[in-house]
DNA sequence: AGGATAAGATAATGATCGCTACAGAAAGAA
DNA sequence: TTCTTTCTGTAGCGATCATTATCTTATCCT
């Protein structure tokens, strides 16, 4: 741990560790849209000037929350990704690992995902647009290395992300997860 | 056609029928908490209280729009379910005729699944949940005469089902048709 | 023409949005 | 203590939301 020089000045009230934490679980369950500042602050116990000075706007902290999740996410898809032999295996490993996360605390669904297709904030969606395609990008690199031309491995890569949107937004429905699981395996 | 009585008073100087199909491609292409009612009038070419006397609310006029949808996809689906041979053939014929609609007009997505998955009113959420559900069964109980166990049909039809939400966030994104139908022929 | 009826436009309602000016409070530094 | 720095709460900003009261305009019926 590093020593935390004292600073100057009153001390903050709250943890912003653990408000990005209620922000990111916020975002991911109602989408960017409808998760209002006061939402944001009545869940925190803050209010808004104090929310302000810790994370600059409503996109900056939603951006924080992406980075997080991204941080907390990558390892487990690079992993899949990785250890696939083939691509059906690409396929079995990404999704179910997908669902595994999108299940967590009661059905968040994909962050990047639901926020994608429920904003309406063209900035917002090309950015989220751009991560979703980078992590395609991943996965089409590896079904080359595996063997697979170009216009399968995308075909397969673009069923792979199509079947993620579904899960996501099907778990942020609210359906539960042994219906889902039982509907992934016939999907693989 | 019925010979429309003329009727007293100032007559309507737009067409319902026409704003009404305007109004389902926005809230098609944005979803209904994205499509504002300045952005319904400026559309129409109507002020708000026009609008309110035609259709009642912002609501109601949605509504009228999942009821013109459906009717206008009903047929398509039906002849989909009730054609299949078998349980790949429902996914099969379900699912393409799905992309079909889903493609049009570059690219709405579906009405019903859109709203689902983007609108922050729990009420409007409920009742196309409810849309989705109905549409769910029809399909099982057509699975189930085909001969299918019922865990196998809804598992079935659990799986058409999120490919069907994969599909529709797809097209709405911007994906294009042919990577569509590519990675569609990779989930049949 | 004159009255009845209904749709038009203008303009405003209260509520909520993201965001912030301002003043008071809590800490270290002098 | 007094100064400086940084956070906190109050209170409100302008913009936008869905919706509507009011009045004017256009048409039918007598």
């Amino acid at each position: 741990m590093i020593a935390t020089e004292r600073k100057r000045g009153r001390p903050r009230a709250f943890d912003a560790e653990t408000g990005l934490d209620i922000a990111l679980r916020a975002f991911a369950q109602r989408g960017f849209d409808a998760v209002g500042v006061a939402d944001l602050c009545a869940l925190m116990g803050v209010k808004p000037p104090s929310l302000y000075a810790a994370y600059g706007s409503k996109r900056d902290l939603f951006d924080r929350a992406v980075a997080r999740y991204g941080a907390g996410t990558a390892a487990v898809y690079d992993a899949a990704i990785a250890q696939a032999t083939d691509l059906p295996d690409l396929r079995r490993r990404v999704l179910t690992a997908a669902l595994d996360l999108y299940l967590r605390d009661a059905g968040l669904g994909c962050l990047v995902i639901s926020t994608l297709s429920s904003t309406a904030d063209p900035d917002l969606r090309d950015a989220l647009s751009d991560l979703v395609a980078a992590r395609r990008a991943g996965m089409i690199a590896r079904a080359i290395a595996l063997g697979a031309t170009r216009p399968e491995a995308e075909a397969e890569v673009m069923a792979i992300s199509v079947a993620m949107m579904g899960l996501s937004a099907a778990a942020r429905a609210g359906l539960g997860a042994e219906p889902l699981r039982a509907a992934l395996d016939r999907l693989i």
